[in-house]
DNA sequence: CGCCGTGTTGACTATTCTCAACCCAGGTGG
DNA sequence: CCACCTGGGTTGAGAATAGTCAACACGGCG
């Protein structure tokens, strides 16, 4: 039908639909019961421009938000205006389930682009604790993953070069993007700018500017308005010196034929 | 009796001897019940000497290792033999809950002193998951706190500057373990090398010798023989801009009186 | 038309790294 | 008991990486 990559693990074409569904899915197969509830669950739907504020540091919201459609992130100001970029969210990922245990937001979220959130209530999320072992372990997981990825990004900020960094970022996206179909063959949306990328990455923008550029340079990607294109991923992940395993993907089929 | 300072909550005598119910007290009061539970789960100790590894990447334990007594970190080595520090660990934290969860260990754990580790079996946890709603919760919040401060390194390494960033770290583990009664006054024991350091905060082991000199000469810190000693904390504190909220520690007392 | 956000470039600066040497304390073996 | 070795800490000099500042190009949009 189009270019787009199918979702890396078969499933059953009702709880497609549902990204969060189709996400814990990665991880256990949640009875009919636990879909329902999850379903029944996320009704309440909110709409973001790129550029608002999910959540603020500091909120103790009444719910938990699940990012259905576009791009956010994770972010944190200094005093000083500095700010860093801690992780990318994509749809299927929950925003702040912490705040369900941990009493209050130490950081920010915002929408990079328009982007659909659902919100969960509280009380629901603490039935799910309550009755349900199986999903609550499937929530577990999920702040899980989004550990390891946050220590790969300790490792790429502290130890790789601005060159690898960057590789390396361009390659988490592209497996975690696969992974939920939002992959157009060797392409996906980034919808950032490159000052952005800076925060991400811990680099002045001019320095992305000139990193981007020796990227293009070597063949490896292309970066423009707002879609990344990996031209050559094998000798972009041995740049990178990127290893997939810290994705915890069950599938690790071959992104190309 | 000595100096050391008194653990941050009040608890009966005798769940204050187990660190692991210590460490979930500051997030839930938990049952007689669940105490047994935890106790009798940690019963297999074993002790490690500063290097030898607890755990490493690829491993798929038989259990959850705790940190009884002792420092240990997480870390991960890139092919070429760079290495970043992810974590320090300090006694009742919990080395790799991760492995209960994701299939795999996608970073190792080493011993930075000679330590005492107990071994939770992996049928254990799993029958609290399906037994203890709240234990489980109190579980899951260690993995959230290890994650807040996983983030918070992202923002150290990305950020700040070499002199902002090793304050702010020395800031982190005197909060840490003042919370936990493992501070002496205004010093606190820090089983590395200078390299070490370097391997923590992304900087050369050289610019660490010269930065903890420009600190000491601010009249900041001292470091000496494993013993940080911190001179001035609201500076240092200042100096990092340091913000323990991402600590999630429920009493906030001040530390000097 | 003119403004603004974004990307690009050049010149210069600052931070941090590398390499190499040296010191010192502690441990080991002759 | 001493000579030696090793691991850690310290210092200097020079190089590389990345940041800052300033200017300009370009397109979208009021």
């Amino acid at each position: 039908m189009n270019e787009r990559s199918e979702p890396a693990v078969g499933l059953k074409a009702k709880t497609l639909r549902h990204p969060l569904i189709r996400k814990l899915s990665n991880f256990t197969v949640l009875s009919l019961e636990e879909c329902d509830a999850i379903e029944s669950a996320t009704t309440k739907i909110a709409e973001f421009a790129a550029g608002d504020d999910v959540i603020q540091r500091g909120d103790r919201t009444g719910g938990v938000n699940l990012l259905l459609e576009g791009f956010a992130c994770r972010y944190k100001i200094l005093e000083d205006g500095r700010r860093q970029i801690l992780a990318y969210l994509v749809p299927g990922d929950l925003c702040d389930l912490h705040v369900f245990l941990l009493r209050r937001m130490d950081h920010s979220i915002g929408a990079l682009s328009r982007s659909k959130v659902a919100t969960i209530p509280q009380s629901a999320i603490l039935g799910f604790t309550n009755s349900y072992p199986n999903l609550t372990r499937a929530l577990w997981w999920t702040t899980l993953l989004d550990e390891a990825i946050t220590r790969e990004w300790v490792v790429n900020i502290g130890q790789r070069t601005a060159y690898e960094r960057m590789a390396h970022l361009f390659c988490e996206l592209f497996h975690r993007l696969h992974a939920i179909g939002e992959t157009a063959g060797k392409s996906y949306p980034l919808p950032v700018t490159q000052a952005t990328l800076g925060d991400t990455l811990g680099l002045s923008n001019v320095h992305i500017n000139r990193t981007l550029q020796d990227l293009r340079r070597d063949g490896l990607i292309s970066f423009n308005n707002g879609t990344v294109t990996i031209k050559n991923l094998a000798k972009l992940e041995a740049a990178a010196f990127f290893s997939p395993d810290y994705l915890h993907l069950l599938d690790v089929t071959e992104p190309f034929a």
